[in-house]
DNA sequence: ATCTTCACTACAGCAATACTTAACAGTAGG
DNA sequence: CCTACTGTTAAGTATTGCTGTAGTGAAGAT
């Protein structure tokens, strides 16, 4: 059908007005003449009345009289502005709404940490995170690196920290904080020759954690002989306790103070790096922007 | 200001949104696909994309996100996505309003009617109008040609039914009645030569039917020596009762039975026509046209 | 594995819109 | 009458919104 047939919208589903009309109904409602209205928006008198023009042919009905030498507003159409009224406080509403998430003060964000930097490491950023923007909605995943990563590359997790990955395809990677991996031998053993360690109660196959210290234990000729395994910290420090084997942890993790650590020769094998990773394509979410930094800091 | 510069709104009063775009996203949010949404809307898939696209820039933040070869709403925009619902339905609303209000079938009418025209020819109209368009704001004003066309000119009513006038600029005139005007002689008098006619009790001087009346009765001859004066027939018909003198009324309030006229010879002595006036400039008000349309008809 | 379908996007071209400035016109008050 | 103040109209320009066509990439079929 050729628009410009259609004169009316009688026809028609909706009415196409822009807010920006309704504004201008508001506006001159709210002030004496036009010329004052228009100011009051930062516009010229002539683009008002045209508006106002278009926004009548728009609706089909006469909004204004004459009233010597200005317009008002007819009376009949209080339905209209108490309408256009509506939208426009609502318009600014949102316009308030969209600049707080545009700056990352309301929002959500999906965040995802190993045990270790949510307990540990970024226990403190997170609780002040939460203190200096209350209304973004801040949710936390614990799991295991692999796990977090395939949840940010789906998109489920804006983003997480981690251990610091091989491929890093369609993520940007930023590193947070190196921690010591530390070996902790069964209770009363002492830690001698490489060769002497084990047998091994270490992180599950297939953890980027477990592939990093055996690496870093076969680079010092150690067997790497595993009789049990487990993906928490505090399991692993417990069979060490019962005689167990022995394990490798992170630092934090491993129960020992750094003092206790220092006295031990040797007794640091490795150290893992742990990465902020979030997708490439993320100029997206600035609440996420906004905790990141906040990690970062 | 150079109004590509400014490249985000955040400086800025008022998102400037179109209802349309609002429309685009709730339609989105009610189906499935953009297809389907863009089919339910009329348009093509690509106007779809682009007016959301658009949208989306406007407010500055993601509103979807892929989801395999689907694009869906993110949930952090719940709040967007309730305004543009809000925004929508309201306009749905006005929309109707609208559309009765076009057909006269909401809105105001001023009339202005002289008393025999509210009372005795149109009063069947009116109120027959009134059962058909409940929801006509009507109000009536009764009062002398001569005030109501007044009125009329300044906008007060938008229309009234008065006596003929002699200049008519800017007034729209249809006729709608032809009313006789009768001489009604004090109790137990006869009318005989019209030499013998009066003293009078007649319509104040500067009424048009007053004009009307001593140009007839001077036509015939008769003395017009006024001794009373009075808008109200009523108060004029009780004067010739009383004797106070003769007077001319439209027969309609002269409290004679057409019979009565038609048995006396020479008591019509003139006629005035009663028209609807209304501004010349008068596409604007559905429901005065209705109304109008239900006087004429 | 490739082919097809689906769901959306990019781009060109065109009409309509929304501004600007400048010139105009009607009214009120000296 | 002149002046100041309304709002409107005209002309020119940038922006917008649409259609149609031609992609692109993901899901599913053969």
């Amino acid at each position: 059908m050729p628009r410009s047939e259609r004169q009316f919208p009688a026809e028609g589903p909706l009415l196409n007005l822009t807010v920006q009309q309704l504004a201008y109904l508001v506006a001159v409602a709210d002030h004496e003449t036009f010329s004052e209205a228009a100011a009051s928006l930062g516009v010229t008198t002539s683009a008002l009345s045209q508006g106002l023009a278009e926004l009548e042919r728009r609706i089909g009905l006469p909004l204004f009289e004459r009233q010597g030498r200005r317009q008002v507003l007819r009376d009949e159409v209080a339905d209209v502005l108490a309408y256009a009224q509506r939208v426009v406080a609502d318009t600014r509403d949102l316009s308030r709404w969209v600049a707080l998430a545009r700056t990352g003060r309301v929002g959500r964000v999906r965040v995802g940490m190993i045990d270790a930097a949510a307990v540990h490491h970024l226990h403190d950023a997170m609780t002040s995170f939460r203190a200096e923007h209350p209304d973004v909605d801040l949710r936390l995943v614990v799991a295991p690196s692999g796990e977090l990563l395939d949840q940010v590359r789906r998109g489920d997790l804006d983003l997480a920290v981690v251990v610091d990955p091989m491929t890093t395809d369609g993520l940007d990677v930023v590193h947070v904080v190196t921690e010591p991996l530390v070996i902790v031998a069964p209770t009363g053993q002492r830690i001698g020759a490489s060769a002497t360690w084990g047998p091994w109660v270490l992180f599950p196959r297939g953890s980027r954690t477990r592939e990093l210290i055996e690496r870093a234990l076969v680079a010092r000729g150690a067997v790497v002989d595993v009789v049990a395994e487990s993906h928490q910290p505090d399991v692993l420090r417990e069979m060490t306790r019962l005689g167990m084997g022995w394990t490798v942890l992170p630092q934090a993790q491993s129960g020992l103070t750094e003092s206790e650590v220092i006295v031990e020769a040797e007794i640091v094998v490795a150290e893992r790096r742990l990465v902020l990773v979030r997708p490439t394509s993320r100029s997206d979410n600035p609440a996420a922007d906004q905790f990141t930094e906040a990690l970062l800091s």
